[in-house]
RNA sequence: GCGGCCAUAGCUCAGUUGGUUAGAGCACUAGAUUGUGAUUCUAGGGGUCGCGGGUUCGAAUCCCGUUGGCCGCCCCA
C-alpha cells in the first residue's frame, strides 16, 4: 500500500478516467467555437478579497485560502466569474463589444464530498458582457443546450429551466413586499420545490406571518408552465414594468424557438440560484430523468463587473460542471471509448531488423501516423497478442525473410491477411489500408 | 459543521465461536511457443488485513479512538 494518497476530495485521473473528461472538454470547446467565443485562461489563485468582495466574509468558509509567503490572503478560485469580470472590467474599453469568452478550468472548494461534488473540478464557464439586452441570453441558453447536445444528449435527456429574478422582484413589489422580505422570499422560493410550503418558513422566520394571499399570489407564479401562463397573471396585474419584461420574455422563447430549441426549455419560476448578484434571467440544465444535481447554471449579473472596480458592463454566463455531466452520460451509456489505439504495430524480428524498422517507423509518425511497437524483442506470438490488444488495425512485419527479399509484410489484424510490398512503398501501402 | 453505513492484493470479494505461513477470481509479468494474435495450461510478483491503542497465550476477527470512503442533512458561486 503506498504511503501517500491524493487528498481528500481530489481526484488522480488515470488514463481511462482522463480520456471521459478529455471527451467533454473537447465537444465543450467545438461548440464554444461555433458560436464565436473566444477562450481565455487566468491564474488559479486569486486574492481573497476578491471574493469576499463578490460574495461577503462567509465565503471564506469554503474556500482553499490561506497567507502566502509574503503575507497576502489568497484562495484558490472556486469559480471563475470574479476573475473573469476582474479580466474584461480592466480592459473593457478596449474590447470589442459583444465580448464572448469561454474556459476550461479547474476550480476548488473546501466542503465535503459528495455524488457529484469534489473539492477540485473542471467547469466550463461561457459569457457574454457588453449586451444589456435578451439576445445575450438567447445565444448563451443555445450555446449551453449545444454544449449538451454535442455529447449526444438529447430533449429526452435534459432541459433548461428559464426563470427571472427581475419578474420576481417587479412581482413582489407589486404586492408591497421591500427590499429585504423580497430577497428572503427569493430564498423560500429557491427551496420551495424541495421543501413545498415548509419552505416560506425561510421568509416568516424573518418577517412575520405572511398573508394568505400572498402566499397564494407567490405559488401561483410557481404553478406557471408557459409563457401564456405567465402572460395571463401579468394582464391581470396592469403593472407596466411587468408587462414590459414580458417583452423580454418573448423576444427570448421565440428567439431559442427559432433556433430549433423550444423543446429543450421550460418556463419555470421556481428557478432563482442563491447568489444574490444575479439581476434577471437564470436558467440551470436538469437531467430529465434522474435525481442529479444541476448539470449547469447561469443568469445574468449586470452589476457584478463595476462592484469588483470595473466600468459598468452588463453580462450574462453560465457554468456546466465535469462531475455530474459525466455521471450523466455515464449512466446512458455515452461515454465513448477514446483510449489514444495505435494506427499501426510493428512487428520486429530482433535486433538487426529493429535498426532498419526505426527509420520507417520514425517515417510513418512524421506524417501523423500513431505507431507503436515492441521496445524489448519479443517472440512473434506476443508481438502479436500485443498487436491485437493495442487496438492497431494493421501490423507491419519486419522479419528476417521479409528484409532479405526488400519487402515488408502487412498484416490485416481484423482480417488476419497478410500481404507485401516493396520497403520503400511502406508509406504508401499504410496510407491505402487505412484510408480504405 | 451534523448523522447513518463501510474499510482484507491494482479491481471484485471470501476468510468458521478469536487459533499454524491470510485466500480466490479478474488484471499484470514470464514460460509452454526460435515466424503469427481473442482459447488453454504452468509459474511469478503484488498485503505491516486503513492507521493507532486496548483485551488475550494468540486479533483480519472483539473493544475504543482516529483517518479515509460512500450516502443523506446544511451549503451549493
Amino acid at each position: 500500500m503506498a504511503s501517500f494518497k491524493s487528498l481528500p476530495g481530489f481526484r488522480d485521473f488515470y488514463p481511462e478516467e482522463l480520456a471521459p473528461r478529455t471527451h467533454l472538454f473537447r465537444q465543450w470547446r467545438r461548440a464554444a467555437h461555433a458560436y464565436g467565443f473566444q477562450e481565455y485562461d487566468a491564474p488559479v489563485l486569486e486574492s481573497l478579497d476578491l471574493y469576499k468582495a463578490k460574495s461577503g466574509d462567509e465565503i471564506e468558509g469554503q474556500l482553499f485560502s490561506f497567507a502566502d509567503k509574503g503575507g497576502r490572503d489568497v484562495a484558490l478560485r472556486p469559480e471563475m466569474t470574479p476573475t473573469v469580470c476582474r479580466m474584461v472590467g480592466a480592459r473593457a474599453n478596449a474590447l470589442k463589444r459583444p465580448i464572448k469568452w469561454f474556459s476550461i478550468a479547474d476550480f476548488f472548494r473546501y466542503e465535503r464530498m459528495q455524488k457529484g461534488r469534489g473539492r477540485c473540478f473542471a467547469q466550463f464557464n461561457a459569457d457574454i458582457f457588453g449586451e444589456a439586452g435578451p439576445e445575450a441570453e438567447i445565444e448563451l441558453i443555445s450555446l449551453l443546450i449545444q454544449c449538451l447536445r454535442g455529447l449526444d444528449l438529447q430533449a429526452e435527456d435534459f432541459y433548461v429551466r428559464l426563470s427571472d429574478r427581475n419578474l420576481w422582484f417587479f412581482y413582489l413589489a407589486a404586492l408591497g413586499l421591500e427590499e429585504e422580505q423580497t430577497q428572503s422570499m427569493l430564498g423560500a422560493i429557491d427551496k420551495f420545490e424541495r421543501l413545498g410550503e415548509e419552505a416560506f418558513k425561510v421568509y416568516t422566520d424573518a418577517h412575520g406571518a405572511m398573508s394568505a394571499e400572498l402566499q397564494a399570489a407567490v405559488q401561483r407564479m410557481l404553478a406557471i408552465k408557459t409563457l401564456s401562463d405567465l402572460e395571463t397573471v401579468v394582464a391581470e396585474l396592469d403593472h407596466p414594468q411587468l408587462s414590459a419584461r414580458l417583452d423580454d420574455w418573448r423576444r427570448v422563447l421565440s428567439g431559442l424557438e427559432a433556433m430549433g430549441l423550444a423543446e429543450f426549455v421550460s418556463v419555470d419560476l421556481g428557478v432563482v440560484r442563491g447568489l444574490a448578484y444575479y439581476t434577471g434571467f437564470v436558467f440551470e440544465a436538469f437531467d430529465r430523468k434522474g435525481d442529479l444535481r444541476a448539470l449547469a447554471g447561469g443568469g445574468r449579473y449586470d452589476n457584478l463587473v463595476q462592484k469588483l472596480g470595473g466600468p459598468d458592463l452588463p453580462a450574462v454566463g453560465f457554468a456546466i460542471g465535469d462531475m455530474t455531466m459525466e455521471l450523466l452520460l455515464q449512466e446512458r451509456g455515452l461515454l465513448p471509448d477514446v483510449a489514444n489505439k495505435p494506427d499501426v504495430y510493428v512487428v520486429i524480428g530482433g535486433p538487426e531488423e529493429r535498426r532498419v524498422a526505426f527509420g520507417d517507423i520514425a517515417a510513418l509518425r512524421a506524417v501523423g501516423y500513431r505507431v507503436d511497437y515492441p521496445l524489448k524483442d519479443l517472440g512473434f506470438g506476443k508481438q502479436f497478442k500485443n498487436a491485437t490488444e493495442s487496438g492497431a488495425r494493421l501490423a507491419l512485419i519486419y522479419g528476417g525473410d521479409e528484409l532479405a527479399n526488400g519487402v515488408v509484410k502487412l498484416r490485416d489484424l481484423s482480417q488476419r491477411e497478410e500481404f507485401e510490398v516493396p520497403r520503400e512503398q511502406v508509406a504508401l501501402a499504410v496510407s491505402d489500408f487505412l484510408s480504405a
